[in-house]
RNA sequence: GCUGCCGUAGCUCAGUCGGUAGAGCACGUCCUUGGUAAGGACGAGGUCGUGGGUUCGAUUCCCACCAGCAGCUCCA
């Protein structure tokens, strides 16, 4: 079945839904009910507060409709015909969409069946008993136009489809989903945990997650030095007139903690980006043009107050560090830079083996004044970037106005959790208004002896490690290949008569650098290899009394089972090599 | 922040129609000295998220708060 008779479908699962409601509840009144990616929503405004305990309910009044089988039958109404007409039904969101959503139309279509009418563009299958399964999923709140300021309307998800068997199938695949989210396997697996104690969205890093972390800081920083950036060091606070003039306080007040208030009046904020302290450092001297690009870099801590309902494991926090940088360059390096920061953040994807990812470029909305800085200087960008994007041929790339940050546009990369849920890491932004006259007023020395205005590119490859991390864990299910395995091989005795052979093995391979540790237990070597598989590390090399006298081990991968003996040098240069070439 | 749901041992969860709680795993001790996904016995672990209220008595009922989950809104 193609994706387009899915949604007709599902489109029309959506109308059964709300006839469903109708029937059982006073005073219904209609939104929109649109598809969604795996089944569709219908927004309803009525006195009833609707919870789960409603489901067999509704669902049972879906049954009966679907047996009544009535057919779906398109009718074309002239739009002053159809307010009248809605105006008297007391359908009052629909008469609003069709005065000011619909206005420029001069008939509307209206789906009939049975007794149920519904404004709606269609199209619908013919008869409900096509929908082989249907079933609600969620209750949730929506603003009526999709705005906060609106009244909150009440909206069932649901699913459909052709076939009893292929929901059953979808559901099944939605536990095995999440048995893969980042919550769950960073509490099974130690990663990570989040305390009430500490604060919401605040993140403690356990040893397992560190090291996790640590391996991407190394190989961030690698690519850092190859790629000619200065690593530079500064405080998680600042001034607050820093960020008056940066242009950040005004614009988001409201997602900062609150600033700290100094006894002779002084205020410090929480950095909740490091653009001004890089910025700082730029001003630290007169800058040439032979300076630039001057390329500077820290992993930053940053904090921002986000709404409570946002927060979300790893992904959503209120406290993270970025793998940032500025760069400072001339308008002539712009295009340059842009492109090698760009290639960064795929390499960044590719050697994590993300192959499913989107790229987004968020232009400004000229409609709306919450940017700054002069539309000339806006063109500029948004050209260079989109330019650059597709001399380099991205995947999916997406154009989406009203997305930038508002001192200039930027390049996204987004990825999916383990539910399909979309989440921006890497980011690349090109700003030509914090280094401007009325900003920071940044300035070098050209060719010409005279002063010039740099342009900045802000970047994170990895967006930040909480996220990134978070999103990995999922992406590998935390079976992390081996350069990222909090442990990469452990040692698994036979019996208590090895324990001297096995611990000095276990000295052997720190000496080599690697993670590893001794399972001594006085348990069966099933179960001690049970336990390794369960903990996801990469490598056991089990030892009995046998590989004592023959000095080797009995090596077993993660990957491809049993390797057979093998001495622990060959071990060692095996390893070596896998963590080296950053094998997936 | 909003709507709905939810909170019992380290973890996953059961239970109490109101009389202060239980399982499996994990943990500890002992027995077993074993060869590629769970050997056995015993033991320790909980102010049932927090604060109020109703009650002779609340983990259970009610209210508020806090935290978590799904969605919405937001996301420098």
């Amino acid at each position: 079945m193609s994706q387009e008779s899915l949604d007709t479908l599902r489109h029309s699962a959506a109308h059964i839904m709300a006839r469903a409601v109708i029937r059982l509840f006073e005073g219904v009144e209609l939104a929109f009910g649109p598809t969604v990616e795996n089944g569709f929503y219908y927004d309803f405004s009525l006195e009833h507060k609707l919870s789960e305990d409603d489901f067999p309910k509704i669902e049972a009044e879906i049954q009966k409709i679907l047996q009544e089988n009535e057919p779906f039958e398109r009718l074309e109404i002239p739009r002053e015909e159809a307010i009248a007409m809605l105006t008297d039904m007391g359908q009052k969101l629909k008469v609003e969409h069709l005065r000011e959503g619909l206005a420029s139309e001069e008939t509307v279509s209206f789906y009939r069946q049975g007794e149920f009418l519904d404004l709606c563009r269609g199209p619908h299958i013919n008869r409900p008993r096509e929908i082989g399964a249907i079933k609600l999923m969620s209750v949730a709140g929506a603003y009526w136009k999709g705005d906060a300021n609106n009244q909150q309307l009440q909206r069932l998800y649901g699913t459909a489809f052709f076939k009893k068997k292929e929901l059953d199938s979808y559901l099944f695949q939605l536990e095995e989903a999440k048995k893969r989210d980042h919550r769950v396997l960073g509490k099974k697996h130690e990663l990570f945990t989040i305390e009430q104690k500490v604060g919401q969205g605040l993140v403690l890093w356990l040893p397992k997650g560190t090291i996790v972390r640590q391996q991407l800081e190394k190989f961030i920083s690698a690519e850092l030095t190859r790629r000619g950036y200065q690593i530079v060091n500064t405080p998680v606070i600042g001034n607050i007139e820093l960020y008056k003039t940066s242009g950040h306080y005004p614009y988001y007040a409201e997602s900062q903690f609150p600033p700290i208030k100094m006894p002779d009046g002084d205020e410090f904020l929480l950095r909740p980006m490091n653009c001004p302290h890089h910025v700082m450092v730029y001003m630290n001297k007169p800058r040439s043009y032979r300076d630039l690009p001057l390329r500077l870099a820290e992993f930053g801590c940053v904090h921002r107050f986000e709404q409570s309902g946002e927060l979300n494991g790893m992904t959503r926090v209120r406290g993270f560090t970025q793998d940032d940088a500025h760069i400072f360059c001339t308008p002539e390096q712009v295009k340059d830079e842009f492109r090698a920061c760009i290639d960064m953040t795929l390499l960044v994807l590719k050697t994590l083996g993300f192959e499913d990812f989107q790229v987004r470029l968020s232009f400004r909305d000229w409609d709306s004044d919450k940017y700054v800085g002069n539309p000339e200087n806006w063109k500029k960008a948004q050209a260079a970037l989109e330019n650059v994007c597709k001399e380099m041929d991205l995947p999916s790339l997406e154009i989406v106005e009203g997305e930038a940050a508002f001192y200039g546009p930027k390049a996204d990369f987004i990825v999916r959790d383990c539910l399909g849920r979309k989440w921006q890491l890497g980011t690349v932004q090109l700003d030509y208004n914090l280094p401007s006259p009325e900003r920071f007023n940044l300035e070098y020395i050209g060719p010409d002896n005279k002063p010039h205005t740099p342009v900045m590119i802000h970047r994170a490859p990895l967006g930040s490690f909480e996220r990134f991390c978070g999103i990995l864990i999922e992406h590998f299910a935390a079976a992390f290949p081996l350069w990222l395995a909090p442990e990469q091989i452990r040692v698994l005795t036979v019996s208590e008569k090895v324990e001297d052979y096995a611990k000095s093995l276990e000295q052997r391979l720190r000496d080599a650098g690697l993670r590893t540790s001794c399972d001594l237990r006085p348990e069966k070597i099933g179960a001690k290899i049970r336990d390794g598989r369960n903990d996801l590390v990469p490598y056991l090399a089990v030892v009995g009394v046998k590989e004592a006298e023959s000095r080797t081990v009995a090596l077993r991968s993660r990957k491809d089972g049993e390797l057979g003996e093998l001495p622990l040098e060959e071990v060692i240069r095996r390893l070596t090599e896998e963590v080296t070439t950053k094998a997936l």
